[in-house]
DNA sequence: GCAGCAATTAATCAAGTGTATAATTTCAAA
DNA sequence: TTTGAAATTATACACTTGATTAATTGCTGC
């Protein structure tokens, strides 16, 4: 028999190419799909090979955790775009609830690495970096928003407006994506801005522009 | 070697136990967890009886997802209470944000089986049946508010803010139930109601009541 | 071109998985 | 008390899993 040929690859490509296989493993076959001949036939690799870039599975499963939460912060946080505090909440509310943040890949993954967050520690901290992360910029951007229009908020009274918009964005975040046919005939983005508008206390219309 | 001493017992009685013991493993280890001899010694029994009350492990998962989901809405649903429409809202928002709903087993068991929804079509089917029926009791519990306040409001306009409070009352089970240390020194129902009240234009202070 | 090192493969292992089945025990009916 | 059917156990099997290691290959510097 003739051995496989291969090449040889950067190790960043390598550990990219690997958590990619496991996120659309993750994604198509669930986390119990994810195995690693899974993996490594999908990263076009042979399993052992994981375990040079990766010392568990576990690692490398936290890996793939953690590239999939920063680019999905990424792309919510590029929806922001610039201009005032008003219109870049409204650009990361609109990217929060359509694609390619709101999808069902998306989702699908999410659920998947969720399930492990109880039980497994070190999923627990890669989860709270990347909520707290996310809850950070939500926050600021509240702030920014609320001095913006002159006003001015207690601190808490700041975290508190995050908190709830947070969870709304979440919930609509997994409604969405989930798909179920209910969204299909509802216009998503507009419900989306005229919710967080009056849970601010900002005239929708406006808060559109 | 002395066989193991056993009890006959009713076939419901079984049932229950085993899914019972399903849904604590995989609480405490994930549904990685939950293999067959983990739920079969948390229910004092042999794994091989397993195949006696439930054709396939997978069958036995899903029954304890369908009773899961029908626990958890039960209890929110037991909230409500009787009463005007106003104060079944307020009690089903209690009840969704904290204890015993909104807790940290719950959320676990919720996000490993929200896990297998995409990949497992016997799941995602009582992932659906669950789900419609908690938005349908938003959605009817949001109509009898909107006309106990002697207000109108078409059909579509009824669905769009049942599916703005599910998500958002999702969104904070969610994070409540996750348990960062950031709810520890909120009142979360006084947050909940206030929301949902702004949302539909309910004065705060009146739906408190 | 070639030597040597790092990257990769191939093959194997022990442990754990869900499932199947025959042997045993419980329990109710006669 | 006995009997027979139903419930439960014990054991085993085939398979998959993550991990390990030696052999092989590709590549870079000389």
């Amino acid at each position: 028999m003739t051995r496989k040929v291969f090449h040889h690859e950067p190790e960043a490509v390598r550990q990219n190419d690997l958590i990619a296989a496991t996120l659309d493993s993750i994604a198509e076959l669930g986390l119990a799909g994810a195995t690693v001949r899974e993996v490594a036939f999908r990263a076009g690799v042979t399993p052992g090979l994981i375990r040079r870039y990766f010392d568990n599975k576990e690692r490398l499963v936290a890996a793939a955790y953690r590239s999939f939460i920063a680019d999905l912060t990424a792309a919510a946080e590029a929806g922001c775009g610039e201009g005032s505090a008003h219109s870049r909440l409204a650009g990361l509310i609109r990217a929060s609830v359509t694609g390619p943040v709101a999808d069902s890949r998306a989702l699908s993954i999410w659920a998947a690495f969720i399930g492990t967050v109880h039980s497994d520690p070190a999923m627990a901290t890669v989860h709270r970096e990347g909520y707290q992360a996310f809850r950070g910029i939500i926050e600021q951007l509240v702030g920014e928003v609320i001095s913006e229009r002159g006003e001015t908020a207690a601190k808490a009274e700041i975290r508190s407006h995050a908190i709830v918009l947070n969870a709304l964005l979440d919930g609509l975040w997994i409604e969405i994506s989930m798909g179920g046919d209910d969204f299909s005939r509802l216009d998503v983005v507009r419900v989306a801005l005229d919710s967080v508008a009056t849970l601010l206390g900002i005239d929708p219309a406006e808060f559109r522009n």
